[in-house]
DNA sequence: TTTCATGCAAAATGTTTGCACACGA
DNA sequence: TCGTGTGCAAACATTTTGCATGAAA
């Protein structure tokens, strides 16, 4: 359908970690309980994190044996690299998400929850593609980001009868 | 033509300075010698900058006579508040372009020179209000920056040797 | 046993804030 | 006059870096 907008799948041969640790090899870089910690922890979920959102997750996960905040930084970093993330910016911080094993999207902001929703469109790049060729621009890339209300936080506004925020 | 993805103008009923001096005036806020500076210089050209840019161009300007960082910081956010300027964010630092006269527009960024160039599409909002009409999602505005390379970097580049593909 | 990676502390970056004084209305 | 704005210095938040130690290969 014409109108639909969510997301298909990418079928993808290896596991994140065996992609990451290709790419480590290939450059001659090391597997190290560190980065193997990141990378699982980091392809657990599928939600939006950022740097200190991972190091508090590895500080519950494995308690004594933390990965330091340097280390972090320097494996997200590689990450982005190696094409398993995805960086953005949202309101100042580094924002990532999955990028290997999960198709081309953009995202809808609620500037109130700060939830981002994904979504695809096939018309978008097309017309991306269209403005850069009449620019003669060479695309790598783009990002768009939607930002407005989500519909809960729409509803919660529109019914101000449970409001039991702020304690 | 569908095709042209240049941009129009607006029209305004006030300069800039005025339409400021209205909102400063709306909320009990003081014309100073300060504001009047810094917006005389952030709309006297169209380019975008940054924090550091607009300091530097004032502190040419004006010589001794200068304004000092914290208030060039205060200043912006008053300028984005009152919608004269925009914000956006570019590799980790804030940069700033003319909102009030300007019609809305997105960019695409050279990530060789840094430039950024404007274009508009209509199609462009049209699918962004589907996709959220899909998702019941208020929409109070967009971000899309393509990433590449401009045209006076691609030719720039096809000039030196070829063979630096590596990887 | 030879690199490369890590953790620590400190630095760098970009932006914001507390406060005493200056100035616009 | 009165209260807001300013500049200064310091604080801030996030990310990066130098260096000695630790661990992959």
């Amino acid at each position: 359908m014409k109108n639909d907008f969510s997301l298909g799948t990418v079928r993808v041969a290896m596991k994140p970690m065996a992609r990451f640790e290709e790419y480590l090899q290939s450059r001659g870089k090391r597997i190290t309980q560190q980065r193997r910690a990141i990378v699982e922890q980091v392809f657990r979920h599928h939600e939006h994190f950022d740097a200190d959102d991972l190091l508090a997750e590895l500080a519950q996960e494995f308690g004594v044996r933390k990965v330091s905040r340097p280390t972090v930084y320097r494996t997200l970093s590689e990450l982005v690299d190696s094409g398993l993330l995805r960086k953005m910016t949202l309101n100042g911080r580094s924002v990532y998400e999955h990028d290997y094993g999960y198709p081309q999207h953009d995202h809808l902001h609620c500037t109130k929850c700060n939830r981002l929703i994904e979504f695809q469109s096939d018309e978008l790049t097309a017309i991306r593609d269209a403005v850069a060729r009449q620019h003669k621009f060479r695309v790598s890339g783009h990002r768009l980001i939607v930002t407005g209300i989500c519909d809960k936080c729409n509803r919660a506004q529109l019914r101000p009868t449970r409001r039991l925020e702020m304690v």
